[in-house]
DNA sequence: GCCGCGAAGTTATATGCTATTACATTCGGG
DNA sequence: CCCGAATGTAATAGCATATAACTTCGCGGC
């Protein structure tokens, strides 16, 4: 017989995951905080550890934040994954877009976390965080289904990322529930895929065009 | 004789313009590192005032980042203003939107305070930061320089308004910086840029149609 | 089998920030 | 000139990060 001094139910002194419950419990608290919310004391309590513990796994509390922002890219790429996996009569991009509009606001404070704080920035370019971002752009220029024309598939990507990035943005501020909200969040979203898909069918009409006459 | 215990140069016990003294002075410390870089005590320290201090002019840590706040909108909105006002080849809509990016990543961490925080969305209706925000936002549909049709120039204003932040937030987490860099950050404004002169030439042209065949 | 080492957790403690309370000083109007 | 309001100070409570020194547990080599 063990000393089962344990506080946790069929287990024992050690927690057993605690890096994977200390990520999971820190998005959960961000969900509407953001960054601000998570505390690793605060952790550390629900977790049912001491408070120390957490630093066994962490460095500091750049380095918890940065695994959980981490985590949340990986969410946020599968979520988009499925979305745009799923048979529907709208296109993949349109798809990707709701999708994105969708997360950023219900899942504000992670979406902050993830694209509005110095964490991302700073990410060394192997690391976790790192990569978890480039792959979740990856999906985006995916989602406009385009064959690659020199670099302007990279750009297409890029501007309707930032367009439905600064949507999010202005629809949490507030933006579209004044005076001005004439226009809806998901009618403009729906307005940049539309332009993006027509620069898309203009540019690689361009591009055959080019072709054929160079042969 | 008086105590004169006081530690500032020619100066008394009261400090004269604390309040303003400590805005601005917040304002610098978050021009790197953005709210949490905002932190009282050293504010304080900072000022040569004691610890509480601050206290007599902001409710709490959440009054003086609104505070900063709305002064961080009227001083961008001014330097809009300068922008838009100065004769140049280019057009006003253009300048707003290279002034934007440039204020966006010069000063990104007022930039986050602005538009990536909790602070503006949870500001009142009648508030001095929620007239802030709006004054901004009028300048851009002023920068538009369309007469009001319908509300398709609130929209208009609406769809550059979010690129734009779109574009300074990729920017700052490194997306131009990598393999899709083919693109700089100032192509991509002029892009959104012209997409919104041409999509309001045609409205405008749309509407005047409508209103001959009314007659 | 047991031993010992390293991973993971604990208690105790130092430091820094926010915020409140009670007290002191200054300014300005009646 | 004096009193009250505005503004500042000292002292302190409470919470969060982070480190140090000690303890417990699991596991692999012998």
């Amino acid at each position: 017989m063990r000393s089962q001094v344990a506080r946790k139910p069929g287990n024992t002194y050690h927690h057993g995951d605690l890096r994977d419950a200390l990520i999971k419990a820190a998005l959960r608290e961000a969900e509407q905080g953001g960054a601000e919310a998570i505390s690793i004391k605060a952790l550390a309590k629900q977790l049912g550890v001491s408070q120390p513990a957490p630093y066994r796994h962490f460095a500091d509390r750049e380095a918890l934040l940065a695994a959980v922002t981490a985590e949340a890219f990986r969410q946020f790429s599968a979520m988009l994954r499925e979305a745009m996996a799923k048979p529907s009569r709208q296109s993949k991009l349109s798809r990707l877009a709701q999708t994105t509009l969708d997360f950023g606001l219900r899942r504000n404070g992670i979406y902050r976390l993830m694209f509005a704080s110095r964490t991302v920035s700073c990410a060394a370019k192997g690391s976790e965080l790192h990569e978890a971002t480039r792959e979740t752009f990856a999906l985006v220029i995916e989602a406009l289904d385009a064959p690659a024309v020199g670099f302007l598939r990279e750009r297409q990507a890029l501007k309707i990322w930032a367009a439905l990035h600064g949507v999010v943005m202005l629809a949490e501020q507030g933006l579209f529930t004044g005076e001005a909200a004439h226009a809806t969040r998901e009618e403009l979203v729906e307005d940049f895929v539309t332009e993006t898909k027509a620069a898309l069918a203009v540019a690689i009409k361009d591009a055959q065009r080019q072709k054929k006459a160079g042969a």
